[in-house]
DNA sequence: ACTAGATATATTGATATCAATAGAAATAGA
DNA sequence: TCTATTTCTATTGATATCAATATATCTAGT
């Protein structure tokens, strides 16, 4: 039989070019690993830093609210907290006003930890912006949300 | 002692709302999700997908260029071949020019796979795109790729 | 109060991601 | 040519990601 017609390089070429999805990976990956070697020194990832910071609340929040806040499947943030737990960072104990659920709090220690890791972030935050044309990381931000 | 200062509230609402690699994080897991989805009946992941279509060349490259292609470490290409392999999709074969080396290829199945998908990704990618206001579309990859 | 459906989370299995490391081959410099 | 360095890829181990599924609890309707 003959192997029927191909994909014309054209159209590779087009997708490649084209999709916001590829685009989205790509530089979540590079940004990923920017700000995972920022923040090495203090042992944390870039997604730790994320999820740790999101739990610096004056109230201990339910797990279902800060996997929405992060875009993220409920599995993966129960995963996600299984090292910040292990290393005593984050506490998840039960919700009093719903056995289903559980809440979730930084520890001291994950306060430490968060409070050694801001100016990190802040310089390397700083230091990407500075490497935008004025104005586009304002506008990127505002894409990135509309997207999520 | 007195486990001194705490990070404001108002710091970690800045840094949530502020943070690009978070925004890129949250955008790209839900892209993703959003291709998954509409290529699952195909057997296809977002990912699976973009690394098919950069296949699909007239030389089956090297892996180096086709993982920097990707933005991603080329241990993770390494492992993402592996279940397309498995499937009989993409062969990985030495490179006679570099025996350090390997080129990679569509085999017929590959090619097969990846045009059923075509057809998923272009009405994905249209209503995604159609989700958005004019101009954004081509603003933002313009944007991302500053990034990657 | 009972029950049906909805909600909150955990577990398992597959894949994705990268750091650290190692091995083999190519390349550059003496 | 010989050697030091660089380049190309694989492996291991840790974490991240999600689908499918299961369990416990809550809530709404009766």
């Amino acid at each position: 039989m003959s192997n029927a017609a191909e994909i014309p390089f054209a159209t590779t070429l087009l997708v490649r070019d084209t999709c916001l999805c590829l685009h989205a990976q790509r530089a979540a990956r590079a940004l990923a690993r920017l700000f995972d070697d920022a923040l090495r020194p203090v042992g944390l990832t870039n997604g730790q830093f994320s999820l740790m910071m999101s739990l610096n609340r004056p109230e201990p929040p339910p797990m279902g609210p800060v996997a929405k806040l992060l875009a993220m499947d409920q599995t993966t943030l129960t995963a996600a907290l299984k090292p910040l737990q292990r290393r005593g960072w984050v506490e998840v104990f039960p919700n009093p006003r719903d056995k289903r659920g559980r809440l979730l709090r930084l520890t001291s220690e994950g306060k430490a930890v968060l409070m050694a890791a801001l100016p990190i972030w802040e310089s390397t935050h700083a230091a990407l912006e500075a490497s935008l044309p004025e104005g586009d990381a304002e506008r990127l931000r505002r894409d990135l949300v509309a997207l999520a």
